[in-house]
DNA sequence: CCTGCCTGAGAAAGCGTTTTCTCAGTTCGC
DNA sequence: GCGAACTGAGAAAACGCTTTCTCAGGCAGG
């Protein structure tokens, strides 16, 4: 049976017992180093097979300075979106031979900055995703983190690329299409407080509203989740919009359920429309007009930036914006003519 | 400014210099080791937040033997099951100061077992999520796997806790309920061939079939998404079964969806269920029938059990059988008369 | 035939920790 | 007051690997 050196493993000692030669030798022939005789590095390979011999990682990382293993912190692993781009980050990765290490901050705010920094220590970059931390204590704990990306957010520290999805302008898009259908009253049902991304989103909607004068934005409060957009039914209500901008696909759903046992008709009665174009918004009855984000390749352009970092190519950070493109579905349709009040 | 040693980072011997001790003793006091002077300790905690020190993660596992992380691998991380998986692993595993490394194996069985080598060689123990490779390949390398917990899957291995939903019993008891409601005709839309817990749906059905001789039930091919379902109105309908269990909640989104565009009335004409019960259950139109599987939990369970082999606490090896709780609602209802046979 | 270059492989020095081993310096008991 | 037990901290080994350093041996050239 193979044999173990001193821990429970086999390792490159017993591989050059097992050969015959140092274990510096065998360290060349697993590495391809070639100036190996071909006769040896053969009967080195032999043995490493038989013995099914794989080198330790950790001792490798140790030597090599280095761990072919990113990270990634997100605010909230049940969200679509982090899912999505950690799932693009992770293809991206994979194909360079590249593992990713996950950190959930559960939306709080305070460990995130503690958690980036442990999970930097242990990979070769960091993924830093929406947080939610405040603008100073970012660029405090940036130059520690580097190599660094962001997603969804941007810093005055240096090298630091940032891929930022345009959300303002996504907002923009979608009430233009809804003032087009002729509705007059909108409302938005706004996000989490501190979310960035939800921030783009009212400066979006302050330029919208100086460009068109004649429409009448709500906003209201929310969240970022179906339950939110549930309980928000009476609120938009309330404010006698027709056309309701939901922060994103979540809540759209949670409002249109409400609607939906309030009795009224999406969209004779009132549009909705969410954000996002998370695969679900294809499928809801009546299907989500809403705001695709290339939220994948987010994730993928995340790993090439960081992938440049981390071999140092010089390439000039440069960051990238992305532009939401507007998806017309069925739950949004013309603003219901005044007279015809159809009860039901 | 703080001195760096030959890398670029901070290490021990720098604080070890500063406080004019050696790194044996700063190893000490970092590690809370009392048999040094609280003077001495004082000054090395001093010159270690000065120089802000932070251990090297990777020094540290080479020394200690461990690394505190452990690996999930996934067949394809785009499947809500498995990111709710993760999500209840990533944050148990957290709790107990443990970071997960995720792999994502993209469907293709062949990679599995290299990439669940490469995984667990970086951690030190390892989740296994409902592997498509075969039993005999699984039983193969577990052994080297070990530490290793198995999700929806089952092997002759020792010493390998798995945790399975019962899917066999899920599918009769929505079969049952679909019956109590007056149907005699059922049809199965399947999952992934080469999934577990499809032929475990599938076992269950037999039984169904075996123990209610008086219903028919018709199998259907299949798949996991919403595509599957989209694609697959014709096919129901040909079948002419008027309760519609599909292998999970995403094809019967896109089944419910197809029926919907072909005018077809939820539950009125047809009844479709689903299984999972992912949060957009509760929030289709109309909300979706279905079995609800405590996922998180799983994940959650998973990491116990792995936590108790690593500590290796002594106790016997049980994994658990969870079982789905039927869930109803308003994608089931009673069978159309007979009589009633409209035609679109 | 001797010098010098070149090839190839072993010895050894890292990489950054933890931990055992060792040994000064104290303290205590008799 | 002297050896024993004890305390506390430095020296060094270990973890598993990569890589530089070193050096023996082969070969060509003068």
């Amino acid at each position: 049976m193979a044999r173990k050196s001193a821990s429970g493993r086999i390792g490159i000692a017993d591989v050059a017992v097992k050969a015959g030669v140092s274990h510096a030798t065998v360290s060349r022939v697993m590495n391809g180093n070639f100036t190996v005789d071909p006769d040896i590095a053969a009967r080195v390979r032999a043995a490493a097979a038989e013995l099914k011999y794989q080198p330790n990682p950790v001792g490798r990382s140790l030597a090599l300075g280095k761990t072919d293993t990113i990270g990634i912190v997100v605010p909230d692993l049940a969200n679509p979106t982090f899912q999505a781009i950690l799932r693009g980050l992770s293809r991206a990765a994979a194909q360079d031979g590249y593992r990713v290490l996950i950190a959930d901050s559960f939306e709080v705010s305070s460990e995130e900055s503690i958690l980036a920094g442990e999970a930097r220590r242990r990979c070769d970059g960091l993924v830093l995703c929406a947080p939610r931390m405040s603008d100073a204590e970012l660029t405090e704990i940036a130059p520690s983190l580097h190599p660094l990306v962001l997603i969804n957010r941007t810093t005055a520290a240096p090298d630091v690329p940032s891929l930022v999805v345009d959300y303002g302008q996504g907002v923009q898009d979608i009430a233009g299409h809804l003032v087009e259908l002729g509705h007059t009253r909108l409302a938005f049902l706004a996000g989490p407080p501190r979310s960035a991304s939800n921030g783009m989103r009212l400066k979006g909607l302050e330029a919208f509203k100086a460009a068109h004068p004649q429409v009448e934005v709500t906003m209201l409060e929310g969240g970022s989740d179906f339950d939110t957009g549930h309980e928000a039914v009476d609120a938009v209500l309330a404010s006698g919009a027709t056309g309701i901008l939901a922060f994103n696909d979540l809540v759209a759903m949670g409002l249109m359920s409400g609607l939906h046992e309030r009795g009224l008709d999406v969209p004779g009665d009132i549009s909705v429309t969410g954000f996002d174009d998370i695969p679900f918004a294809k499928y809801t009855t009546p299907a989500l007009t809403t705001a695709a984000v290339p939220i994948t390749e987010l994730g993928e352009q995340a790993w090439h930036q960081l992938r440049a970092l981390i071999r140092k190519e010089g390439n000039e950070v440069p960051g990238s914006r992305f532009q939401p493109r507007l998806e017309v579905r069925a739950s949004s349709g013309p603003a219901k003519a005044p007279r015809s009040a159809v009860h039901g």
